[in-house]
DNA sequence: ACATTTTTGATTTACGTACATCAAAAATTC
DNA sequence: GAATTTTTGATGTACGTAAATCAAAAATGT
């Protein structure tokens, strides 16, 4: 059996409460007997029952969740993953409450940040909008021992605790090679279809793409950005227009949300199998353009690892612990038709 | 607050006894009364708190893992992944043991079953080898209610009760659509390197990687397997041979493990850049391969994943409850040298 | 209506930790 | 060496559930 705190005061020959005022470092105790007491603790390898510490202590984690509203696939399956975070709240001692926002909109994220802050919670997961009043508005819940989490997309400066979401630079890159490769056989040019230049995120996307491009194929012409304001209806218009401005087009890097246009022009115009097509997040409309040969390959952000991962972090600084950086890390998922998971309920 | 035992009888008008009849449905109870219990469950919607449960139980879990030995990267990375699982066996209430036998050796499994049926354990998990006496040994084992789980490599006809590991039809179909379109710029032959074709997850990607070359590469040509045992003075010398007959080599998939022979002999002949090479597995050897250029992409199976799965499934099956099958999938990785994830410690 | 069986209630102890209180002992100060 | 302060011990309650015991009540059979 694995010892108790009695075991380590029998062990140090103190008190039950003298090792109690050791473990959580409660005053009034000399540096002999603590040393007595973590001697015991050390050579009897007696770590603390989380579980019963938690229950004993009545302990719980009121988080609070900012994300955008909007019909995004991939943030509504974020916001699923949430949901079932919520559903796991009574096992893992959590409150979460989900604080949608306008997408993009730097100043109702301020306000959103201000309301969660009043609701005083252990921590915050926010869809970070990159601008200097939002890092301000983290800076003041951070002021008041609130952790803060940006989710999906970072910002930087803003003294945030961690950031789960995936390096987006090597996403670019990745995409880069698979881009360039599978075009091998073949000449024409390369366009890139964004969201908005004004997201880190696709900021980041597009140098690492980019710099992958000139480095290894630099031979490959890359056509100027197209910025389709991740609106179905613009982009399909976009791309239309550019399949039909480049009849060799060679392949499309789309690097932002909003796919269903780009796949509806695409295969409107005929070129969906003879254009090399990525795109980013497997949602259900990529899945299925994966599925038909459209999308030839798509990148991913395991948005459940990702809530999870904010968890833990939130956790972890709520009480003060360390984070293993490297275990929250979060991959960058490639689909090809091939290896897709299979769809879940 | 979340509604407790008390809460429940309170709101059904029993007993604290009568509702721990009901939750622990213990005999004695009326069903009108049973009923009311329920309901009052229900209303509330009363969860019962696993933590303190297990700590009024004092429930553990003791498991088995049954690894082989040797110096195959893949498994010591899936031993030290089981390592982990016991550093944290004080928090999960698991008690593991690993038990090593000799790599592809039936009868050595067999045995190795057996001493594990002997701990009478609540769950065993285990790296199979295909073959009729094992899935015997583990049908005995299930007979006297032990939880059994196939790690990595499965054995079906055992009546295991899940299998924790990827799908390797879809690896080597992925393997293939990769193999495929990163040589679609050139001619030439494919080869494929193979452990041993005794071994079911061997086959298997064998299996997917033919199909594809087939329905969608048919003009590319396959050479004959070759079987390299996994030795790498063998497989160096195998792959040595095999550049020097085809010299127009566009590609080589190799599905097994022992990457060391197929990089040397790349290296040697200066055609680690001219060959396509696809492989399995990140193991420090694949990763400096992959970031060196020598590989081009290697799949991967996460046995970190793997091992907490595993972990998951024998909880619930040891406590009759059910697992949600789609979760539990693990997925197949693809890792090119710009998504590497970075070396753990 | 009585005996018998079944069902229910009341109460207690336990799991491992947290936290509070009060008394006792030890160390410190003057 | 007495007064004071600091340190330690003893003890109890709590968290939410499990599990056991024994008595009381209700249902059942005859």
């Amino acid at each position: 059996m694995r010892p108790t705190v009695h075991d380590i005061a029998a062990k140090a020959g103190v008190s039950l409460a003298t090792v109690d005022r050791v473990l959580n470092n409660r005053p009034g105790v000399r540096s002999i007997t603590r040393d007595k007491v973590e001697r015991a603790i050390a050579t009897l390898g007696y770590v603390r029952d989380v579980a019963a510490a938690n229950l004993a202590k009545g302990r719980n984690y009121p988080f609070v969740f900012i994300l955008p509203a909007g019909d995004n696939s991939f943030m509504r399956g974020l916001e699923g993953e949430v949901s079932d975070a919520m559903a796991r709240s009574a096992s893992e001692r959590t409150q979460i409450t989900i604080l949608p926002v306008p997408a993009f909109d730097a100043q109702a994220l301020v306000q959103a940040l201000s309301e969660a802050h009043q609701r005083r919670p252990a921590g915050v997961a926010v869809v970070a909008v990159d601008a200097p009043e939002v890092a301000e508005a983290v800076k003041q819940l951070r002021g008041d021992g609130i952790a803060v989490v940006t989710l999906v997309s970072d910002l930087p400066g803003s003294g945030r605790d961690h950031f789960a979401g995936v390096d987006n630079i090597a996403a670019g890159r990745t995409a880069g090679t698979l881009m360039g490769r599978f075009t091998g056989g073949r000449g024409g040019p390369i366009a890139v279809l964004a969201g908005s230049m004004l997201v880190r995120d696709h900021r980041d996307r597009l140098e690492g793409f980019s710099a992958v491009m000139a480095e290894e194929f630099p031979a490959r012409p890359l056509l100027p950005v197209i910025e389709g304001q991740d609106d179905p209806v613009l982009v399909e218009k976009l791309v239309h227009a550019l399949i039909e401005r480049e009849p060799d087009l060679a392949g499309i890097y789309s690097l932002g949300a909003g796919n269903r246009g780009l796949v509806a022009a695409l295969e409107k115009t005929g070129k969906s199998t003879t254009i090399c097509t990525i795109a980013h997040e497997l949602t259900p409309h990529s899945r299925a353009a994966l599925r038909s040969g459209t999308i030839d390959a798509v990148l991913n952000q395991d948005a459940g690892h990702e809530v999870r991962s904010a968890i833990r972090v939130l956790k972890a600084k709520a009480d003060g612990l360390a984070v293993i950086e490297a275990q929250e890390r979060i991959r960058i998922d490639i689909f090809l038709k091939d290896n897709l998971p299979l769809e879940q309920a």
